[in-house]
DNA sequence: AAATGATTAAAACAATTGTTCAAATATTTT
DNA sequence: AAAATATTTGAACAATTGTTTTAATCATTT
């Protein structure tokens, strides 16, 4: 039956992305794999070919979702720089919160193998000729734009790599850490702007 | 002699630093760590008794040279906010100059064995009872300082974790890089003032 | 020079892991 | 219904990997 194969495919490639993303490809599995799938070992192989094949499937997906989301919004022209940044945010904090571990494994497996990232973003020159970094130019020609999108992505993703350290130290728990990011939402467009204008 | 049996124990030290910071525990084979120390594989256990002991030896080192950088400087009450900012810039900056990996590697295992943190950063409190936190409130007691923090972070420490993204986009070289990172040691404490004092 | 103890090397072991194979079962086509 | 095809299963294989063992080498002491 045909919708049974799309489950059982379907049921692999979803057990692959969780523990894949939360240990990465060397401390995954195989074996891990099928028994999260609830499958046997051979449909691994069968459906997919081999662990490095159905890896590379998950990890295109996940680098096209990492930096996906925001392609539509850094390119629109019609919006302007604080529409952007406040849009850049919200949907950054959105995904990023449904899908915690999503920063630290594309970051990970990108440094491990940089050509598959590249393959991956055919076009890689997206960023520099963007509208949002014509936009930042305009409003400040003095400083090299790309510290301006450090800090955007500094400020939006860092506190989901770092929150299990924040998290084992104490200083939040899974609600209050939810209700911070709620208030960077608000807050990162007002900061980001300071900073744009500063000096 | 004794000065050789140190030789190969600070060798073997050095090797497993690197290749584990580099790739991280499971993809560290224990005989890759033998070659690139140039010894033979049974030392390592002969030394270290087993992979995971030489792992926790190395990994306990590199969270107390992540986050006692900086200790020093936000306890220390006879500096002021403006100095302190300045200060923890220069030094995360140049440590993770030198140390591009160490970033990367501690958020992750961080994240795969949040106990071992615990355990090896005993005073867990520090952060929230110190000196710069104390500021921060003072300056701006309307926004939680977790954020203040955050962003101060996530500007130093995010280009190092982003780093190969923006090198495999072409954005950066390895130089270009490195003068990105200079003048963000004299921007992010300008950026900061202007944050704190926003709205 | 012989003996002792520390250090190194090579080989072997046992467990793990990715993959394949052959048979069984289920589904689709003729 | 029979044949053909697709899917699933359990066992097995071969390579890898962490660790141990046994013997050899080296430096130091007697």
């Amino acid at each position: 039956m045909t919708e049974n194969k799309l489950d059982t495919e379907e049921k692999i490639k979803a057990a692959a992305a969780k523990l894949f993303t939360q240990r990465g490809y060397a401390a995954t599995k195989t074996r891990d794999i099928a028994e999260e799938a609830g499958i046997n070992l051979s449909l691994l192989n069968y459906y997919f070919r081999s662990k490095e094949k159905l890896f590379n499937l998950i990890m295109g997906e996940k680098i096209r979702q990492f930096f996906g989301i925001v392609v539509p919004v850094i390119t629109d022209a019609s919006l302007d720089l604080e529409l952007k940044i406040e849009l850049f945010v919200e949907k950054y904090i959105e995904t990023l919160t449904q899908n915690p571990d999503l920063p630290i494994f594309v970051l990970n497996e990108i440094r491990n193998d940089p050509k598959h990232f590249v393959e991956e973003i055919g076009a890689n020159k997206i960023l520099m000729s963007s509208s949002l970094m014509n936009q930042i130019r305009a409003k400040n020609p003095e400083v090299n734009p790309v510290h301006f999108i450090m800090n955007l992505m500094g400020m939006s993703v860092f506190p989901f790599l770092s929150k299990p350290v924040f998290m084992a130290s104490q200083v939040v728990d899974e609600n209050s850490f939810r209700a911070l990011m709620e208030e960077r939402r608000k807050l990162i467009p007002i900061w980001m702007k300071a900073i744009v204008e500063s000096k």
